[in-house]
DNA sequence: ATCTACATTATAATAATTCTAAACTGTTGA
DNA sequence: TCAACAGTTTAGAATTATTATAATGTAGAT
């Protein structure tokens, strides 16, 4: 889904129906510059700021996983209480800020192309992820 | 936590009660040949059916998080409602299969050694984990 | 044996997510 | 244009994982 208007269009081109709020959705989602993370709970805090709107809870989690479904998200594996979700579809990792929580983006350049030797029959991989925690140097808190 | 018992000892070691509870969640967890993944649920069926036992489940989540404090267990970062442990505390990454959500090992020659060239000021890296996820390959349903 | 700090327990509370069933709305085709 | 239907939204209930609470129990020191 890329930036710029005429969300209806592009829900319709992937076979699912213009609701109001899908394309408010959409214009929250991917009418930016810059792709980000977010939980179910900013999305909805960032709706009802930016829009000035709400939509149900249900609403937000059923079109979350239906624009994951078509490629349009991709939830992040990382342990915790909550489901984390990019805009960012392309392969890439992240670092895991343990004491913030906050999730950053390594480009290509940060990390080498994982390269696996391992191979399960009957399996193809879906996904490679990097997960990089890190935590603050100084105080031996962890 | 190695093999073998005299758990009470080693509890002692490491600066804790030697409880009933610690004592037989030892042996379920580190009183075998191979390491293994859990949930907390996992868990506790694996104690009421092993040792024909009730534990809290208050204490297990207690105790699962002092052992993983302690070092002898690690979580490992798949995103999912549950939490998984692993009593392979030492650096590895793992296979997720999404079909039957299992956890399988990687070692060490399946997977080059992560460079990382990133850095975050203030920050040092806790760990790096790398999950492969898999899925059956004949059916495209994902 | 007694004391005390730490542990365990059952249960309540919380938080994230999913389910449900009723109301609503795009879309299709007469 | 409009009826009809399938797909959507919604509020609220239900579920699931986890954490908090407060009363009771217990290991280890004196």
């Amino acid at each position: 889904m890329s930036k710029n208007c005429n969300f209806i269009e592009k829900l319709r081109e992937i076979g699912l129906r213009p609701t109001k709020q899908r394309v408010k959705m959409c214009e929250v989602l991917f009418n930016r510059e810059k792709t980000f993370h977010f939980t179910i709970n900013d999305l909805v805090k960032m709706i009802s700021d930016e829009m000035n709107e709400k939509i149900s809870l249900a609403t937000v989690y059923n079109t979350v996983h239906v624009f994951q479904k078509k490629g349009y998200l991709k939830e992040i594996s990382i342990n915790s209480d909550k489901s984390y979700f990019d805009t960012n579809t392309s392969a890439h990792h992240h670092f895991y800020d343990e004491d913030t929580n906050e999730l950053i983006d390594c480009d290509e350049s940060d990390i080498d192309k994982i390269n696996i030797r391992k191979n399960i029959t009957g399996k193809k991989i879906n996904s490679v992820e990097v997960l990089v925690k890190v935590a603050s140097d100084n105080q031996n808190q962890k």
